[in-house]
DNA sequence: TGAACCA
């Protein structure tokens, strides 16, 4: 199989193989010759099945006859977050190179002056998050009068994050005979309803995942204490064990501040981390993303913003700082890594206030995962989240054998709460007594103990492999 | 107990 038979035009075809691509992905051959005899399509596919190629090739012929007037869009694609937004307008620069198509890319964070001008000159494409083309729509500056083409993609996470009445607004303003792309990497059926309503009469194409991650990605976890120090010395000790194995990584913290927190604590222990979550400055975000996805930053530490979509192909590990409160983003963050059948290794830490998360991830998966048996830490039931327990029994813990971590047994929670409260004194302590405000406490705590990655002490697991060859 | 989406 191949591009040509697919109806594309020369133009197209000369940019997709100068870009180095010879064979269709199924979703790409299912798709693009519905979508160019102008059919509304459904499609149930993920991030890395080559989604955005399935609908900017065919658009790209579609709109390369025609100009955008003023103000006027043609087409209009709806992307959950800038850096999604972002990866599709690089596609359209890429395949659309000898198609002489205008685009506007309408994200927050940037000058809206720029976008209000390349607007104004006429667009062929408006590729946006709903947020600010909403702002600039009220703003009088988008007319959606005339976008006969919309493409709403991700609409799951869309749907997630609470941004479908900013959809249902935005749709709204468009024609009713329009040519509407819809997609979602699942078809709940909340999801089905949108689509009722959004579309008529579609192609319905569905791809399996590329390899479900279970397969590709081998998952561990790494019980852990609540407290940051020590979940940030276990993380740098994980780092340190994978490093040489280590193409580049992400590291998910479920909290903005803690992304902040981790990142400096990993580079004054002298590990090369830069971070990345909504709240830094857009110049940053999209530096640092592309520095990433060049090699030139090795580890990153991010939020959930960078859990979904996201294609970067050399991801060979994730690691959750945190387990993610939704189950559902576990199954996104891991699937950064393992991707276009590379293999990928996941790492989750996780504590004793874990326990519900953390089986709802299982559950979520349909399996229990694995769990990397530390001789800093005791046995599963055993009353080791004290840390001066812990430093006692430490030296001496080298039996922690892996057959007592039964798999079976791995909700850490099980002691009741008023002997878990008994075991982690400062938790009291630190609700009441008068301490630096927490920011100041974590990033004090961030500097590093002594010398080197580890400060004064090496968890002891580091200095022996650990067997990564069994999957969940 | 979050984070993502105009300022």
């Amino acid at each position: 199989m191949s591009f040509d038979t697919l109806g594309l035009s020369t133009d197209v075809l000369r940019a997709i193989s100068e870009s180095g691509y010879t064979t269709p992905t199924p979703i790409q051959e299912k798709a693009i010759p519905y979508v160019l005899m102008g059919r509304d399509v459904l499609g149930v596919a993920q991030t890395g099945t080559g989604k955005t190629a399935g609908f900017t090739l065919p658009m790209i012929d579609i709109l390369s006859s025609g100009r955008g007037r003023a103000r006027m869009p043609r087409s209009l694609i709806l992307e959950p977050t800038r850096e999604l937004a972002t990866q599709v307008a690089e596609s359209f620069n890429k395949y659309g190179k000898y198609s002489g198509l205008s685009m506007a890319l309408l994200i927050g964070g940037e000058s809206m002056r720029d976008q209000q001008l390349i607007l104004q000159r006429g667009v062929d494409v408006l590729i946006a998050t709903p947020g600010r083309l909403l702002d600039l729509f009220e703003r009088g500056q988008i007319l959606l009068a005339d976008t006969k083409l919309l493409v709403i993609d991700e609409a799951d996470r869309m749907l997630d994050m609470g941004f479908i009445p900013d959809i249902e607004r935005i749709v709204a303003m468009l024609p009713t005979i329009r040519q509407t792309l819809f997609f979602s990497a699942t078809m709940a059926p909340e999801i089905r309803k949108l689509a009722d309503k959004f579309l008529l009469n579609p192609k319905e194409i569905s791809v399996a995942p590329p390899a479900s991650p279970a397969k590709t990605v081998t998952q561990r976890l790494l019980r852990c204490e609540a407290e940051a120090k020590t979940k940030r010395a276990a993380l740098r000790a994980l780092l340190q064990q994978e490093d040489d194995d280590t193409k580049s990584a992400l590291i998910f913290c479920n909290r903005k501040r803690d992304v902040t927190i981790v990142q400096r604590s990993l580079k004054r222990h002298g590990l090369d981390a830069e971070a990345l979550h909504g709240d830094m400055a857009q110049a940053s975000r999209t530096e640092t993303l592309a520095r990433f996805k060049a090699g030139d930053i090795r580890l990153l530490v991010c939020s959930d913003v960078a859990a979904r979509g996201l294609d970067i192909p050399a991801v060979s590990h994730v690691y959750n700082y945190d387990v993610p409160i939704h189950a559902e983003d576990y199954v996104h963050r891991i699937g950064r890594t393992g991707r276009a059948g590379r293999s990928g290794k996941a790492f989750t830490l996780f504590t004793p206030e874990d326990g519900k998360a953390l089986a709802g991830v299982q559950e979520l998966i349909g399996g229990v995962i694995e769990e990397l048996t530390l001789d800093t830490v005791e046995t599963p039931d055993s009353d080791a989240y004290s840390t001066d327990k812990r430093r006692r029994t430490r030296a001496k813990s080298g039996k922690s054998s892996k057959a007592e971590a039964s798999p079976a047994k791995q909700q850490p929670a099980k002691a009741p709460e008023s002997q878990r409260e008994e075991q982690r004194p400062s938790a009291q302590a630190r609700k009441s007594s008068k301490r630096p405000p927490q920011r100041e406490r974590e990033e004090a705590e961030a500097a590093p103990e002594g010398n080197g990655p580890f400060g004064d002490h090496i968890p002891a697991f580091i200095l022996r492999p650990v067997p990564l060859t069994a999957s969940a």
